[in-house]
DNA sequence: GTCTATACAGTGATAGAC
DNA sequence: GTCTATCACTGTATAGAC
């Protein structure tokens, strides 16, 4: 059983190497599902058991390829966190904290990017375990810390709002980098989220908005009606 | 080729309706691509055939629970919405039209409800045609109109600012659907989307100040920062 | 250690007998 | 209308070549 373990070497392999790259791709245009091993590993010029000999299944390379694209979002996000400007009481700017977060989310710039952005958008949906033990593997220290920079942003914010409000937050963010297709829909086009810097700006704003709503600081309280129990 | 053209008949056939019923609870348990059609077939007492002569192929079954399923929701919105509360001036309480909206999507009380929820959140994330088609087919209408009474409600919004808005509605809508699990862990349980009758009234509570945000209206502006031009 | 050919059980879809 | 038999294709497993 012990013979060889080969699942977790360096990046050396030129053969893992084009499996993840196009699994990249395929996976963010079809689908998981949409597209068979066949079709990935003729498209990545390698043998069909190579796959199931470097990542062990199909979704092993799903999860090397999360592991490695998820790697500079997060690094970027916390580069992004440490740079955050400050107001006089040493509380972090609420603007700056949600663009840290979701500048890199949103991204898809150069490369191979968009079509992570896809792929993640879809599997953040999903409620299968595997899918969610890839997801939390890869996002959940850096949303945690977020989540604190939104807490010492807002201090008197009570933590229980907070958690609802950034849950709102990100089914916005996931449902923008989904790219669904279905507001420019029902705005005949005029409204375009994929356009990613247009969405981050307006995301930005109108979450700065939900955070800060209902509480009493150094902007005026929202006083309609508040009801206070769950 | 016209012999006979059985696809788009009265509900009468209890196959049919044994179909549905079982694709309803499996699909959205294990997603359409994570059930066979010889489960289904078999959970549902009958032929593998059987399937694609009412149904065409696994997604015309998809197509025909969305639109059985999607039926009573729309319906249920509609009707709220007609019991909008009204302002002296004619407008409708933007709280109303957002509970209208949210209330019959969100509601996973009885009977296969739930799965429903659940399958549609799955759904609406896909950027597949096919997938595309469905959702518009049966959504498209009622949301537009929801749209116009948003609009409605809040008569100095921009169009343009309100189509952002809506679509981050339904983002935190859609994920709150989903149930992924995510924000649960990221709170250690603090905070659970999947009790529905919370969520609304959180939803209904943070949108309506996203919808109110900005305007110079009987509310009180938000004077904070505003980047004018996209 | 790395890669390949080949085989296997399970998939959606289909043609044709009844 | 319904069912059996069968198709091409899927992810996976393994024996064995370099």
């Amino acid at each position: 059983m012990r013979t060889s373990k080969p699942r977790e070497n360096a990046p050396g392999s030129l053969t893992r190497d084009r499996i993840i790259e196009a699994a990249n791709v395929m996976f963010a245009e079809h689908g998981v599902e949409g597209v068979s091993l066949r079709e990935l590993t003729v498209r990545a010029g390698v043998n069909l058991a190579a796959v199931h000999y470097h990542f062990g299944s199909k979704e092993g390379v799903l999860a090397e390829l999360f592991a490695r694209s998820s790697k500079p979002i997060v690094e970027w996000r916390l580069e992004l966190l440490s740079k955050v400007r400050r107001h006089r009481d040493g509380c972090p700017v609420l603007e700056d904290v949600l663009d840290a977060f979701l500048r890199p989310a949103l991204h898809a710039g150069r490369r191979q990017n968009a079509s992570f952005v896809h792929l993640r958008a879809r599997l953040a949906l999903e409620r299968g375990e595997a899918t969610r033990r890839i997801l939390s593997e890869s996002f959940d220290e850096s949303s945690r810390q977020f989540m604190d920079a939104l807490a010492a942003a807002m201090p008197d914010l009570p933590r229980e709002e907070l958690n609802w409000r950034f849950h709102f937050l990100i089914g916005a963010m996931v449902y923008t980098m989904a790219d669904s297709g279905r507001i420019q829909t029902l705005s005949d086009g005029t409204c375009d989220p994929s356009a990613s810097e247009a969405a981050l700006e307006r995301m930005v704003a109108v979450f700065a908005g939900v955070f800060r709503a209902g509480v009493s600081g150094k902007v005026r309280a929202n006083v309609r009606r508040r009801s206070r129990q769950v």
